[in-house]
DNA sequence: AACAGTAATGCAAACGTTTTCATTTTTCAT
DNA sequence: ATGAAAAATGAAAACGTTTGCATTACTGTT
């Protein structure tokens, strides 16, 4: 006999004696209902078990009550604190998470961005500041409450909540400088198709100068790869005073790297990290590096991207730029005399 | 006046030419409905800009198309790996992931569940053994696939894909057994509601006997806590010769203190992790510790789940052992005359 | 050219909610 | 008590799909 799978909101209106519409009630405008009456409801869906279908509601124009976050990857320091702040803070407001992963594609992203709008999220979060056309467009004319969350830039398409990467890349390389090193050296990830990598790298130019091409070397996000590249870089007779890292992964590298030719960190070498990932402090030595606060910025693209979806009605500002600091630790000092030409007067 | 706001499946028939329909199918089951048709259906599609709606979808008892993952935490390396693999997995198999975390609270897991299955998942994957009694019975009378992930245990009350944490503290142990260390001690994570932790340490025990209470650290998945308790352990005159920590992050801790004091990794200390997280190989020097495959474990979950939602037609075996593997490196060696009581001959 | 058999399509009834509007009940001042 | 106003509830029409069944269009035989 054809016998229902599971209580729905009539099953639990009957129980509960009053009208669909009542319990339906309970549950978004519980103001609208009877105290009394909500507690028979309640006793009803307790009974039945009942969980509300939000795919019925969703369908009824009604908010889905999950958002969307598309990133290049989980499974990195940089992105886990950042996520998991944002999750925590929608969490809060009684929203669910759909996530996805492109692996650094755009193409891919766009594509995610399509399924997430299928499950129709009231909203969606992206990583970065640069994405493709179409992605931005299919935003827009979905007019999907939608937050940039990472990059902080003035002339960005969408809101954004994040830190200034040029600044960032500016300030490490100014510590470096200021503490008299001329011989800098530069490690950092692919540039293409990730703007802040490349805003990093412009901001530690524009200190800098031109890097010259033999002290530039990339390296994938992964401290194995950074070992190499770093190795590469210091096997050479007049070896760079400092190295620059595009984040505190590469600089992890860098400093193996570094034990690996018994060059000592920081006597004989500085290096300096971008991030100040969990563990960057416990580091031996702990690394100097610049702080993003990746959970202010999981947390306050959160509340900007709940805002804009109008959960929550407080105005919030289009465009949150989350302060920097530099982390001055142990991993820098001004440059030995021994390698340091410009001391040797 | 009244314009609707998005193209819906009765605007592209319409635009196609064709009923609602057969829209429907070429979407659902595109082997149904004639090439030509569904490329005028597709040229529709395009023009309107139409994103179906899984809400509606869903709704007809069809799937929805998300899987949920219920994690304790996104925001450390344990689990980045695992939710990585799992979701790429998904992704693959063009499910969308629905993620929550608890923070290590089995009530609120069970309440993020309610919330899931509001959603109507597909599936759900939950961290860990021990779940509420509530929690395994929700899932039951709603009948939704499930898989349990990261543990294994023969006597699982759900389907579970992962390693046996129990051999894994056993086979860190007996490493440091076989090097003939006799005075062991342990920094674990609290073993409360942690089924991980807690098999891991009997693991231990059970090849090094009942470890004293004076050499029992607790630290929580944190570097710096870990460090400190380290430090305390081994600011004692007649101090162990090995540490054994409840995880790789723990055993970084350990080594960073053991720095602090100025006490040798491996020459006067032994420290042996568990997890093989992404980075410890690249530590200086790389930590021996029992490797957990969490990529793989993420990617089997996954399609073990996928299997039992039969998405994957092919027959998945209910319980998938992760085999573990110890990796020895730079962090373990043979206890030190000085300090070892057995050598003294 | 006609036929049967199959493939492709359309019709219309669900699916489980929410919401507008109308109706009933309650509240409170008189 | 009475009535007006406010609060709570109910009836029924959506919402955008999918699918079983009925119908129409093709295919290949003879």
């Amino acid at each position: 006999m054809a016998q229902k799978q599971h209580a729905d909101i009539i099953d639990v209106a009957k129980a509960a004696k009053v009208s669909p519409a009542t319990v339906s009630r309970a549950f978004n405008h519980p103001d609208l209902v009877r105290a009394d009456t909500r507690a028979k409801i309640q006793r009803a869906v307790d009974e039945l078990g009942y969980i509300r279908n939000r795919a019925a509601s969703a369908m009824h124009g009604e908010k889905s009550g999950a958002v969307g976050l598309i990133v290049p990857t989980i499974d990195n320091a940089i992105f886990s604190n950042l996520i998991q702040a944002f999750s925590t803070a929608l969490q809060d407001a009684g929203q669910s998470l759909l996530i996805a992963t492109h692996g650094y594609d755009q193409t891919t992203e766009h594509q995610l961005l399509r399924k997430l709008l299928e499950h129709r999220v009231d909203g969606v979060g992206l990583i970065g500041l640069s994405h493709l056309d179409r992605t931005f467009d299919l935003i827009e004319a979905r007019e999907t409450p939608a937050v940039l969350l990472w990059s902080f830039g003035a002339d960005a398409r969408l809101p954004c909540v994040g830190s200034d990467n040029f600044k960032a890349g500016a300030m490490a390389a100014a510590h470096v400088c200021d503490l008299g090193h001329r011989r800098v050296a530069t490690v950092f990830p692919p540039l293409e198709g990730n703007d802040r990598a490349e805003k990093r790298f412009s901001g530690a130019q524009s200190i800098l100068g031109e890097v010259p091409e033999a002290w530039r070397r990339t390296a994938r996000y992964h401290i194995g790869q950074a070992r190499e590249a770093a190795r590469d870089l210091l096997a050479v007779v007049n070896r760079p005073t400092a190295i620059l890292a595009g984040n505190d992964v590469i600089a992890r590298g860098v400093i193996s790297a570094a034990a690996d030719l018994d060059i000592r960190v920081p006597e004989d070498l500085t290096v300096v990290g971008i991030g100040d990932f969990t563990g960057s402090a416990d580091l031996t030595p702990a690394l100097t590096t610049v702080r993003i606060d990746a959970p202010r910025v999981g947390q306050v693209a959160a509340e900007a991207l709940l805002a804009r979806m109008g959960a929550k009605p407080r105005e919030a500002a289009e465009i949150r730029e989350i302060p920097l600091e530099l982390k001055v630790r142990r991993t820098s000092a001004v440059p030995s005399d021994a390698c340091n030409p410009d001391s040797g007067l």
